[in-house]
DNA sequence: CATGGGATTGACT
DNA sequence: GTCAATCCCATGC
């Protein structure tokens, strides 16, 4: 994956990051799910402006931002579009692909449709934390590739987002079709 | 400087 | 289905 697929409308960058893989060795997994977010609509952190804390969303595209949630979980996302613009894509939930032993240990024994099933549940699962704020996908500890070959004619579906008070009604949520380790089922349904 | 809310999870009824 | 845990940071006085 280079810099020039996250330099893109984060809307697009979302639906086509369904399919590929996260990995943080030696943990990794291919995503499932995941949620646009953009400065142009409040649900965001970046529609507040530039501050300490959205300066990532803004910066240059293909960088994690991570923060952290309720006081408790860390939420992974991948900043896009050009420097300037605040947006990024949070990766909502993932298929186990490797180091399952290891997300286990870190999770609890669980079901592995469980591991990583929601957004808190697979940074604990990959063991990502709020210290990789601001690393390189390309080339950090954290990163993103391509699709595997059998996910690269995955469905996907759109859908409303989930867990968010503002902007409700926007569609910016992609999920893989059928997939059994979605944080939850579909919203809403349309093609891909 | 004090306050309140949030892109969640998991335990309990 | 309901609810508490827990903390960063934006906002307001």
């Amino acid at each position: 994956m280079n810099t020039a697929f996250y330099d893109r409308p984060v809307l697009e960058v979302a639906r086509d990051l369904v399919g590929c893989v996260v990995t943080h060795s030696p943990t990794s997994g291919v995503i499932v799910e995941t949620e646009a977010y953009h400065d142009s609509e409040p649900a965001c952190h970046a529609f507040v402006g530039l501050t300490a804390r959205t300066r990532v969303l803004f910066g240059p595209p293909g960088v994690a931002y991570v923060y952290r949630s309720y006081g408790i979980h860390a939420l992974l996302n991948a900043v896009t579009e050009p420097e300037g613009s605040g947006s990024a894509v949070l990766i909502r939930a993932l298929e186990p692909l490797t180091g399952l032993a290891l997300m286990h240990e870190r999770r609890g024994l669980e079901r592995i449709e469980a591991l990583c099933s929601g957004p808190g549940k697979l940074t604990q699962a990959l063991g990502i934390g709020l210290e990789l704020n601001g690393s390189d996908l390309i080339r950090g500890p954290v990163r993103i590739s391509e699709r595997p070959p059998q996910w690269r004619s995955v469905d996907v579906s759109a859908g409303t987002r989930v867990g968010i008070s503002k902007a409700i009604e926007l569609p910016w949520r992609f999920c893989a079709v059928g997939s059994r380790f979605l944080s939850q089922p579909p919203g809403r349904v349309s093609v891909a």
